[in-house]
DNA sequence: ATCAAACTTGTAATGATTACAACATAATAA
DNA sequence: TTATTATGTTGTAATCATTACAAGTTTGAT
């Protein structure tokens, strides 16, 4: 069996052929997309494709675990599908989008604060690539 | 001179009714509202004010560092008027949110990662408050 | 008081996301 | 297989937070 459609076996959603494009697409773009990045270029192998197809499935699979969905960029939620424990990096002049390692020493992914339960970790970062340096 | 203005002076926003009333908002409530709460906490005293002056300034009251704007709640933008380096948490039933104290140890706040200039840090933990638990 | 710059306001777009109802596909039972 | 039901997909039409824009108002300097 495959690895993608493993994955989607793993958290418990039932693999179809636009569920496994859209999270195949995830695993092998690590460009933090839009729904609309995902849904222009999956349109072109499968032309029957809807949009909210797209929206449905990605919020299907971020509910199971299977994707995360990325608040970094105030215009359009980002998807990720590294599941990893990682940071984020966004431009705020060109809007690139870089993941950022973890140190060691950062007690961030916990279980719980006193009485609350966690089970979402978003730490991002913004200011300026080394591109940009200069134009802010 | 007082408190709210002079936050608004060394941040280098020029005061105005408008302004300050927004800031005054900010710094005595600290719920985390959205701007459509602000507006229509500060309608009942300024009735003249329109909701484009407060998605105005709070946008200039950002940029300027004098506000700062949370993008922890996916369906709209949340205001803190608390500047102090601190992480939130939000109750993916109930919506409310609360502001998480930092462990020392942690490396979060950093001015650069590589070559990235880094201006802005944030932190949000989302899962279940105290009353939510068993509701899910 | 005059004039220009800076602020504020209301209305009209914009645009991402969701609701919904029809259609299609897959799973189950007989 | 066929009938039946549940689940998944699609397209169109809302929704609704935020922004664009143009007109009106206030402020500050001369």
């Amino acid at each position: 069996m495959d690895r993608v459609k493993q994955h989607l076996v793993d958290h418990g959603v039932k693999p179809s052929i636009q569920r496994m494009a859209i999270m195949k697409y995830l695993m092998e773009n690590r460009t933090h997309p839009t729904a609309d990045m995902i849904f222009n270029d999956l349109y072109i192998e499968i032309p029957t494709l809807s949009k909210t197809t797209v929206y449905n499935t990605l919020k299907l699979l971020t509910e199971h675990g299977a994707v995360k969905t990325i608040g970094i960029d105030e215009k359009n939620a980002r998807f990720d599908g590294d599941m990893s424990p990682h940071a984020h990096f966004r431009c705020k002049n060109c809007g690139c989008i870089y993941d950022i390692p973890l140190d060691q020493n950062d007690k961030i992914f916990i279980d719980g604060i006193g009485e609350l339960t966690i089970d979402e970790v978003h730490l991002y970062y913004k200011g300026f690539c080394k591109n940009c340096q200069q134009n802010n």
